[in-house]
RNA sequence: GCCCACAUAGCUCAGGGGUAGAGCACUUCCUUGGUAAGGAAGAGGUCCCCGGUUCAAAUCCGGGUGUGGGCUCCA
């Protein structure tokens, strides 16, 4: 006779063992329809598995994110249903449901083209209108691992017998396909609805590692609705058109060819952003404290042995074969350089803490498949900076190095930043004493700048723990970029020491913090961040003084010359074009400020004003257009 | 590095065993037009590279390079 509880509060009573399908239908008839699983007690549960004791239980229906992710897991199971009365050789693994939608891993000689997707999504489409029921059923192991075997489904086998053995074995029978799963699903494939879409094949390594054999990974989309399936392809579209791969060649910003994979070629406008970037960050790091430094490019081997990059790092270090013999290597960092400086003559303890920035090109051979337009490259240039100081010091820089962080990251539109904490990971130098120190000042700032964080456990560097941060662009999507590091390794390595007050030599901590991380990368986030659209301050033309009628030249002439003498980058454009072309063009091209010139505003020194995004036009005189762009610039865009 | 796909004009792409095509961009001419494409003409290609098959290869096959989507990696 059990009692079930739902989550308003009310309570009934059944006679016997009742089914989720028979409470919902007892609620109402669109429940019953929308239903496909039921939480019983806080975990989930078929529809069609019998409650037979008191419970608090709670509907799940398809179009609740849990709903979703349950539909998800099925559109898999119909996947690899689909593939198997296809293909029946082909051996399935796993699949599970992810972010929008789900994957599925086969093992097959012949790999899938994409014409097979389309089978088969077709056949998908079948088994769904074939509403097969899909059923919970618990097996002992070995049969399971027998069963499987007997197939021919291998990795099913090793599965199971990977699984703890006081855990329940289910396994889920729809149609002629049994799968092991741990549910709970649908009670029946016409439940999936259609509202999915097979979307890619790639490789995945079985279980996720190098060493082990490739599978074939067939991806989909699957969604509650059509609308929603409609508009997430909608916005992978959205995504696609403010790709910096694509606006750098609107704009005119980079390329990369063949001869120089992994590296950026910047155009005029491109390295103009690049300088801007830079400008912006130097006077940031003068405020705070940094002296800029520079480091050779091309250092000795011996010193890279001595850093411990030669062993831990050489795989990625690209070397020089000289006629002299000697072995160079391109810096992929920036440290080693800067202990260098730090060890030159003797460092009083009142020098500390030391903090050297560099706008560092590293060097890093990527692994060919690794490498992805300016998100990542070979080449590039970090915004690197290392901060020498006493183990007192560790709080108040990392309180600083956050507050410069957080701030720079404002000044360029990103709001939404989190910070990650990891600690020790089970690889490591360094005594354990001293990882509790440095994880305790990593913190205690944290707890005193009062700034939120979650904890990535083990995922420090060997050498120490660290701060992530990771910004999310304006279509959701998460970037890590800056990153603080405290490292209790290298200085100690390379034999860098101060003058403490107590007259004897000792070995100072090294904190290495990068904000935007690579400049490349920052400004290809960056790009896509804005589709394109940058604030002004940082758009390397900033004003185009586009001629309605030739008459108008020498006077657009004097505008450019009086807006570049305000520190305005500006062009002319004295095409013969109408103006609609010329506003066509150059909006396209992400101009923010376009002034048109015509008889009229020869004969009154104005302009017409036209922004970026927007359709109005303001006739304003010069001298004002010129003082309230200088204005914006100067305060970066952000409201006064 | 691994799996799959792709590489044709400056760009976006179509085509395809018998010497190459569109739109936009470019050049010239006409047009001086008031806010997202005015008109006409012209020029432009080692069809990524190296081999092979073939009477004949941009096309088919093999290898390489690069790019894209994933996997692994991101010290």
């Amino acid at each position: 006779m059990p009692n079930i509880r739902l989550p308003d509060g009310s309570v009934r009573q059944f006679d016997g063992a009742v089914t989720g399908v028979e409470i919902a239908g007892g609620i109402g008839k669109g429940l019953a329809r929308d239903a496909i699983a039921i939480r019983v007690n806080g975990a989930l549960w078929d529809l069609a598995r019998e409650i037979e004791d008191d419970a608090s239980v709670a509907i799940i229906t398809r179009d609740s994110e849990e709903g979703l992710e349950l539909l998800r897991h099925d559109a898999a199971h119909v996947l690899a249903e689909a593939v198997k009365e296809l293909w029946p050789e082909t051996q399935v693994t796993i699949g599970p449901a992810i972010e929008n939608g789900f994957y599925y891993d086969f093992a097959r000689d012949e790999p899938f083209t994409p014409e097979d997707l389309a089978t088969i999504e077709e056949r998908m489409q079948q088994i769904v209108d074939r509403d097969e029921p899909i059923r919970r059923e618990v097996w002992k192991r070995n049969e399971a691992v027998a069963f499987f075997r007997a197939q021919g489904e291998e990795y099913k086998a090793q599965i199971i017998e990977d699984i703890p053995a006081d855990e329940t074995l289910t396994l889920y029978r729809q149609g002629n396909f049994v799968d092991l799963c741990r549910g709970p699903h649908l009670p029946s494939t016409g439940k999936l609805g259609k509202a999915f879409r097979l979307t890619r094949v790639s490789g995945a390594y079985w279980r996720g590692d190098s060493r082990n054999p490739m599978l074939q990974r067939i991806y989909g989309t699957a969604w509650a609705t059509d609308k929603q399936l409609r508009q997430y392809l909608q916005q992978l579209e959205e995504a696609e058109k403010r790709d910096h791969r694509r606006l750098g060649k609107t704009m005119d910003l980079f390329h990369f060819q063949e001869e120089a994979p992994g590296a950026v070629f910047w155009h005029p406008k491109g390295w103009a952003l690049f300088q801007k970037l830079i400008e912006y960050m130097r006077q940031r790091q003068t405020e705070a404290g940094y002296q800029e430094v520079n480091t050779p490019e091309l250092m000795d081997r011996s010193l890279w042995e001595a850093s411990g990059h030669w062993e831990s790092f050489g795989e990625n270090m690209f070397t020089t074969d000289t006629v002299d013999g000697r072995n160079y290597a391109i810096k992929p960092m920036n440290c080693p350089g800067h202990v260098q400086l730090f060890k030159q003559g003797l460092t009083s303890y009142r020098e500390l803490p030391m903090r050297l920035a560099e706008f560092g090109k590293v060097h890093r051979y990527e692994p060919s498949g690794a490498l992805h337009g300016m998100l990542r490259v070979r080449a590039f240039t970090q915004d690197d900076a290392h901060i020498f100081c006493t183990a007192e010091q560790i709080t108040d820089e990392t309180i600083a190095v956050c507050d410069l962080i957080l701030r720079i990251y404002r000044d360029l539109g990103f709001d939404d930043v989190k910070i990650k904490f990891a600690d020790r990971p089970a690889v490591r130098v360094g005594a354990d004493e001293v990882w509790d120190a440095a994880e305790a000042a990593l913190l205690a700032a944290l707890g005193k700048s009062g700034l939120e964080y979650t904890h990535n456990p083990g995922e420090g560097a060997f050498y120490g723990p660290k701060l992530e941060f990771v910004l999310r662009d304006a279509i959701g999507r998460d970037w890590q970029c800056g990153t603080h590091q405290v490292d209790l390794n290298l200085p100690g390595r390379l034999g860098a020491t101060y003058i403490g007050e107590d007259g004897q030599k000792h070995t100072p901590v090294l904190l290495h913090r990068a904000i935007f991380g690579s400049l490349e990368r920052f400004i290809g986030i960056l790009l896509e961040h804005h589709a394109g659209n940058l604030p002004l301050w940082l758009s390397p033309t900033q004003a185009k003084v586009l001629t309605i009628t030739s008459d108008a030249d020498g006077y657009a002439m004097d505008v450019v010359s009086k807006l570049r003498s305000a520190g305005i980058h500006a062009e002319a454009d004295l095409r013969n074009e109408k103006i609609s072309y010329k506003v066509r063009e150059h909006s396209v091209a992400k101009v923010p400020v376009l002034m048109a010139v015509g008889q009229r505003e020869v004969e009154e020194q104005t302009v017409a004003l036209r922004r970026l995004g927007s359709r109005d036009q303001q006739v304003v005189k010069l001298d004002e257009a010129i003082g309230r762009l200088r204005e914006e610039i100067h305060r970066r865009g952000r409201a006064a």
